[in-house]
DNA sequence: ACCAGATAATATGAGAACCATACCATCTTC
DNA sequence: GAAGATGGTATGGTTCTCATATTATCTGGT
């Protein structure tokens, strides 16, 4: 009953629990910074995959964002057009266009941001380092598993 | 330089950075649940936080979510012909409406769920009750913050 | 080297979504 | 009870999404 199993099992719901709620507060987050960008969520969305990735195409990232790729022509039009992104001539494959993020408007970004990433280092402060770095594994493990978890779910 | 305080700095940066990855990979995830449910993301979010808060009107739904009341008219519209809202009468004002989760259908949102929550479930394992514990409060200080920032940047 | 088929991106057009405004019903205040 | 506030939704114009078709380029087989 008061197990060490049984509550390593109700702690393991709790923090699924509050990964879902963060997930949410975070999207919701999202959205309110993507609407003082004028940016919609999708967008904002693609904008941060062209941001991780580095470079690629918009097939690619339609494949990734779950999108048509004749949408992801539209996303791309306004990401250029508001100066996000840019697209380049892959210069080994005419057809190919390659899409980067435009360092300037990063700022903007993260000064909207700013509310947020303070209270998170107040949040931090209260951890160990050991803390601090356990948490993180944590969460890069989490990431990982959504990631592959939307990949056999697109499969 | 490499001090204590500086470590810990730089494990607030990659927790930052780890959480908005895990942001992102949840928000596609959630997009690729949400597409075999057909349903729109911004839908699926107003379904969580009809789920979260229990039952609430159409215009407090549109605040928390950043729509505007015309749009949560739609959404709810589509949400209820689906099955997964219904609206109610509110007994204590005539105009006012109340939005109730549908119970019934939860099931396939967890189905879709399941291999995600298998992966939570097997990193959970590689922790103590204590660290999962710890991992908890600082998941649900996270929402918390992400809570108050978006208030602060709405208002 | 050439041709057939595959691949990358985008144009087009139909249907749907989003939201500003207007509107109706009901509540609250004086 | 009247005036104004509030909650929700109908309407209509603009914008977005995506299936399909189109164009340009690449690849493999002969």
């Amino acid at each position: 009953m008061s197990s060490i199993a049984g509550l390593k099992r109700r702690l393991a719901i709790q923090i699924k629990e509050a990964m879902r709620d963060a997930s949410l507060q975070l999207a919701l987050l999202n959205h309110q910074v993507g609407a003082r960008l004028k940016l919609r969520d999708v967008d904002f969305d693609c904008l941060n995959l062209v941001s991780q990735h580095g470079s690629l195409g918009p097939g690619a990232l339609a494949k990734l964002a779950g999108l048509h790729p004749a949408t992801m022509t539209g996303v791309l039009d306004r990401l250029e057009k508001a100066g996000w992104v840019a697209r380049e001539r892959d210069p080994d494959d005419r057809r190919a266009v390659l899409v980067r993020a435009a360092k300037e408007r990063g700022r903007e970004v993260l000064d909207l941001f700013d509310d947020m990433n303070g209270k998170m280092d107040e949040i931090c402060t209260d951890y160990t380092a050991d803390e601090l770095a356990l948490i993180a594994g944590f969460l890069r493990r989490t990431a990982a598993a959504g990631r592959e978890a939307t990949a056999t779910l697109t499969e």
